[in-house]
DNA sequence: TAAGATTGTGGGTAGTTGTGGGTAAATCCC
DNA sequence: GGGATTTACCCACAACTACCCACAATCTTA
């Protein structure tokens, strides 16, 4: 099956092990180009979870913050929260990847944790934590989500 | 006779068996264009049912999605309810899709199952299901119905 | 009407996938 | 520099999935 390259859709449940590994969805796998080199680039999320580029995709959002430029104190602290949480996982033959414990401890992931298609990338979640982020949700204003569903046609 | 090229139109009676599996209609898969690579992408529906719709249409959501920045909170959100109940499916030689537990579930599917064609997807209903939601259908107010019509000819 | 083709449904099997653990190389620390 | 700890790579196996074949019912066509 052929879908997009680099591109992620689903939600899958996986577990980390006791060496902090975690399997990438076979799925997932297929759709990586040869140019990702196997390997993700691993960062914090901006809620209560992981984030995980591929490669190419990481190399892109670089990029974007070589041309922030340092005199703004928002593009400062943005390009610092953004890169200083980084850092790059190659999967082994079975597919994982090593996760490490800080960004274990961020999203306080435990054995049982999800992982989530993004399109562009994938999230990594606590199954409760992500429970909580749903219960959120529900409450936020309906107006402007109402606005991208107009603008999508799904 | 061709009508227009992955369109869905009509109703019928299929049965989901013991591995999960459902049989797309052959007049669907005669509509379908090449590009689709016999692959389907099934979601979760706004409503009790399940939505399938054909990947080059998909493709195009996709599109949508990559362009919202997760900068944004609220296109996080909307990114992330969209892509991670979607999940791609291949017809077998036979003509029929796998539909994953979770959405069985979540359809409340049981043996025998509706297919509707919705014109650019189509909608997988439990049929007592669907009664339900025809008897809400018929409270809808007319106003409604007026907004659509300035958008619809009849 | 009869023969052939198509369609919907059931089930078997080989390959794939997720997970656990072992071993050697690399790294760190005193 | 040598021992201890961590990291990376490899093998093993159970569960699952995708692919294949079979057959009955329906539709098409001559």
């Amino acid at each position: 099956m052929t879908l997009t390259n680099n591109t992620f859709i689903g939600e899958f449940a996986y577990s980390l092990d006791s060496k902090g590994r975690v399997n990438i969805p076979a799925k997932f796998r297929q759709s990586l180009t040869k140019a990702n080199d196997n390997t993700f680039v691993i960062t914090k999320g901006m809620d209560t979870c992981i984030w995980v580029y591929p490669l190419v995709h990481w190399k892109e959002i670089e990029t974007s913050l070589r041309n922030l430029s340092s005199l703004s104190k928002i593009h400062r602290t943005f390009v610092r929260n953004t890169a200083r949480y980084a850092s790059p996982s190659t999967y082994d033959k079975q597919g994982r990847i090593t996760i490490t414990p800080s960004l274990v401890n961020y999203a306080g992931l435990e054995k049982d944790l999800l992982i989530i298609g993004m399109v562009n990338k994938m999230e990594i979640w606590n199954p409760y934590e992500l429970e909580k982020a749903d219960k959120q949700s529900k409450n936020i204003d309906s107006d402007e989500y109402d606005t991208l569903a107009d603008k999508i046609v799904l």
